[in-house]
DNA sequence: CTTTTTGAACTGACTGGTCAGTGCAAGGGA
DNA sequence: TCCCTTGCACTGACCAGTCAGTTCAAAAAG
């Protein structure tokens, strides 16, 4: 009955206890991502996901409030890691004294990372983003938020500096790229594998930069 | 245990009694992709489907050996329509004497009306498309080789008659191309749905043919 | 240093509900 | 007449979420 923290200082109390219960939380991530890219969410049950993390399923409701919740916190939790290393990428190539143009190409790559090191969590994201009336439709929307206002402040520089039309549509032209990115590399992922990722990310610059068509 | 159509004929045995068997089916259809496009396959119920298709529950399954197959004819049926819609695209224009890129604009043309007329069917296979170890994945590959060889067939094409180097990846070229008509469209009809298709395909056009970077 | 206490973390059997699929008698429509 | 549809009761599997009880490392007491 008596409230926690009795023990030691107010500050940090939990620092060993709570590197358990990350260390825990992380493995049901895990097991869930993969789990849920490959089945579905509703066709994914609890008792999988703690199996194929190690804990018992008591275990997941202790971490988690719901189901719903673990898959919630999957989601924020992924899109921080895709719309971190886009930025770096658009940050780094800017570092570098690139123009626009170079940081967007310098964006696809690490989309392209990502998507290889991420595969079910891309394939996840994708199966759900587009879905109505679903429980957590608010949280995808700020997600991928988070990702596409990354690619349009890019784009939004690029015209202010004249290096691209005042003619393009903003909005529409970052989720244009987003799903040539996203389709040319899931596509890559489940039908043509051997490939390197330097194959793939030449292609699609040479896309981007409308080097396709008029020949030299 | 019995295969359907061991009554009439071996090739076309349902044409006549068909009309209201037919008529059931379609209904089926209908009310099957909405739902599914909205909850997922696993989270809609056989009860719900026949209810908003407004028949019993037990002409479902006197039309559909399981609620699996429907999907799955659901999958074929749908597909054929997106991969006929692409290709009267594409041989119209070169009908009209168009060049192969014409021939590519039209199929984004086409593929935006296909979407702007059917998002469900396009969630849906969106949100399947590439995720693995599911009953249906069979199907799906072969659905998703019906569109992409449509689009692969046009630039191959264009490849042959000079309009585009032949340095081009093709089948990356036509994931990307699909990639982003998809994902720019869906865009569009979740998040500005007001915009015309007109505008739309214009923003994607100008971005295909790379008069986005590099002022005149 | 040893013993006891504490409580966060974890466990897994259990419950209440849901749903795919079945069976069948009766009711149209062509 | 025959094919299709209806309505409805029923079964058995499956599954999200619960809860009483266990574990164990660190803090407190001796």
């Amino acid at each position: 009955m008596s409230a926690r923290a009795s023990g030691t200082g107010t500050i940090s109390p939990m620092d060993s206890s709570s590197t358990r219960r990350q260390t825990t939380r992380r493995k049901l991530f895990e097991a869930a991502v993969t789990l849920i890219a490959e089945q579905g969410f509703s066709s994914t049950t609890v008792d999988e996901i703690a199996e194929r993390a190690g804990v018992a399923k008591g275990t997941v409701y202790y971490n988690f409030a719901s189901k719903n919740e673990l898959f919630e916190e999957l989601l924020r939790h992924g899109i921080e890691l895709l719309a971190t290393s886009l930025q770096e990428a658009a940050d780094a190539s800017a570092d570098r004294g690139g123009s626009r143009v170079d940081a967007l190409d310098a964006m696809i790559r690490a989309g392209l990372d990502f998507i290889a090191r991420y595969p079910a969590l891309t394939q996840l994201y994708v199966a759900e983003l587009w879905r109505t009336n679903r429980a957590w439709q608010s949280t995808l929307m700020v997600v991928r938020e988070r990702a596409i206002t990354v690619v349009e402040g890019v784009l939004r520089e690029a015209v202010a500096d004249g290096e691209l039309s005042e003619d393009i549509d903003i909005p529409l032209t970052a989720s244009a790229l987003f799903g040539m990115v996203l389709v040319a590399a899931l596509d890559w992922q489940s039908y043509q594998p051997h490939r390197s990722i330097d194959d793939v990310h030449a292609s699609l610059s040479r896309l981007l930069q409308g080097r396709v068509s008029g020949h030299p």
